[in-house]
DNA sequence: CCACTTAATT
DNA sequence: AATTAAGTGG
């Protein structure tokens, strides 16, 4: 039997928010080591892989493997009835038609019980290789989902092109064409290929002046426009706090894209196009983990990985072959 | 004639939005008690009972008893005119093919006048025996709004089910079966028959301090076009004029859910099931009162019951009949 | 953190 | 009209 305690009811909110619209049935595997789910997406072009490790749960167990079939379209609905902040357990008993999820207020002054019919699912499990990968970028996950967005308002289709100065992200569209380049934000523009999947940001760790990470600001977001004029004797907008921090918001996520900063890491120069209809979607992970990995070879999927504190969730999609 | 004033346009909008879905005309009784209004829903299924008490109004005078054959629908665009926090008054002569509605803005600056037609409805007054019930539930009215709209992702119908240990509400359908538990807050579980009608939500009339009516701030008409810089030492808007004020929130008010708990007044255990498409437009009246009473007996129409300032909001269902 | 409000969308 | 998404306020 499963029984698997989730502190946050949010957490498998987001994950639902992020993947149904990709997949509307699939099987959690359930081991002992976690949670696990993967798929094809509807239209059997993207994968999605998801593993919540047993280990980040509150309190799990599992007797012995089982595959939940689940319809993630009724799974959102019943999670809708959870709020965020709820405990939900996860039940099933060895013979399951059916997972248990409770939904436990924080106060335990309510309790919400509900029982999720499972189906049946044929089984075809993916092995996924551990590739290596030629480029690997590390960015805010939030700045992702804005550029895809962005993007797609122009095109249906995103060239990315990473070398040691940066990554470039390109449309072409009817209206017009539009590019966003990110710099990388320190060290790395090169990587030995076995530590390729280590994703660190990491800062310098020389820069021993608690100053810190004054404002990196990847850039390409902030406006200029605000402060224009006359701001000659007026006290307010942050300009007066400059280095001193004044301990403000600068933590605070700043707009949500600030504060990771951008990181490469090359074995070889790449150049790939993907649809930016896929992109989008699997942007909308966004909300799970301030970061988001995208692993790329030339002529192989790419990898768009995000990591969170209970798991994993990965996306692969092929390229377009047209590069043009 | 009919001259009455009503403080806050607000309440009538909320009343509005709570029974329009279900009632599009009716007729207001207007007597010198107040205004009643009392109307099977579109399909003849639900019964809706509105009593606005003529001494809760800010003045009210009615000569002669007349109903006002309204439109719901049109009374609603009508109102949509109004702030909320505009004194209202409603005013018809004995004769009236129409009634008149003033919107005056609390400083008295803006005055608004519309006339609505009027139609004959037949009176089809029904008498609601003052029914004596098994159980009564009072709650937070935006809880039960919350678990009626989970309930209807399942399925049509909720059976609910009193207990002295707490409430149960629960719906069965298609993706799977749910149900959400209330444990009692605290003394009462059980009742007298005779003082379960005292759903008590009274303020209590002793608070003597002056406090009372809040200012809503009206604040839609601040012309702040002017004033965007340079002024910075400026006095910070009307923030000053509430004298004491701060006090107010002492109650704290949780965050609205809450604090109000779950009482349940029992004669003998309840188990009755109800079309949830129903209870989710009872459930509109929120808005109206923080706590929620809900009267059942078996084999007898439940009774909803919002008691706001002004009067009492009352709607009857019929309970379907398989109750399993 | 929760809920109400508004806006946008189907 | 209903649903959904995003923003705002308590």
């Amino acid at each position: 039997m499963l029984e698997a305690r989730v502190k946050q009811a949010a957490v498998l909110k987001k994950l639902l928010d992020a993947i149904k619209e990709l997949v509307t049935d699939g099987n959690l595997d359930c081991t002992d080591e976690g949670i696990a789910l993967q798929a094809m997406d509807n239209s059997h072009v993207a994968l999605v892989s998801l593993k919540l490790v047993a280990e980040q749960f509150e309190s799990y167990r599992c007797d012995r493997n089982m595959p939940l079939g689940v319809n993630l379209t009724s799974l959102t609905k019943i999670l809708k009835c959870a709020k965020d902040q709820d405990v939900v357990t996860l039940k099933a008993p060895d013979d399951a038609d059916s997972l248990g999820l409770v939904f436990e207020s924080p106060k335990e002054d309510r309790v919400g019980e509900y029982e999720m019919k499972l189906m049946d699912i044929d089984q075809e499990h993916l092995g996924i290789p551990d590739t290596q990968y030629d480029a690997t970028i590390t960015m805010s996950s939030s700045e992702f989902q804005r550029i895809c967005r962005d993007l797609a308002a122009l095109g249906e289709s995103v060239k990315i092109e990473a070398s040691k100065e940066g990554v470039r992200f390109s449309s072409e569209g009817e209206v017009g064409n539009g590019s966003v380049l990110l710099k990388q934000s320190a060290g790395t523009d090169r990587g030995g290929a076995s530590s390729s999947k280590k994703s660190n940001v990491k800062r310098d760790p020389d820069q021993e002046d608690e100053e810190e990470e004054e404002d990196e600001k990847p850039e390409i977001d902030e406006e200029e426009g605000e402060d224009e004029m006359d701001e000659d004797e007026r006290p307010k907008k942050r300009k007066a706090n400059g280095k001193a921090k004044t301990a403000k918001k600068s933590k605070k996520e700043e707009s949500s894209s600030d504060d990771v900063g951008v990181s490469i890491i090359l074995e070889k120069q790449v150049s790939l196009t993907f649809s930016l209809k896929y992109l989008t979607n699997f942007a909308k992970s966004a909300p799970l983990a301030r970061e988001v990995s995208l692993h790329m070879s030339n002529d192989v999927p790419l990898l768009v990985q995000f990591d969170f504190e209970q798991g994993t969730l990965q996306f692969f999609l092929a390229p377009k072959i047209s590069d043009e």
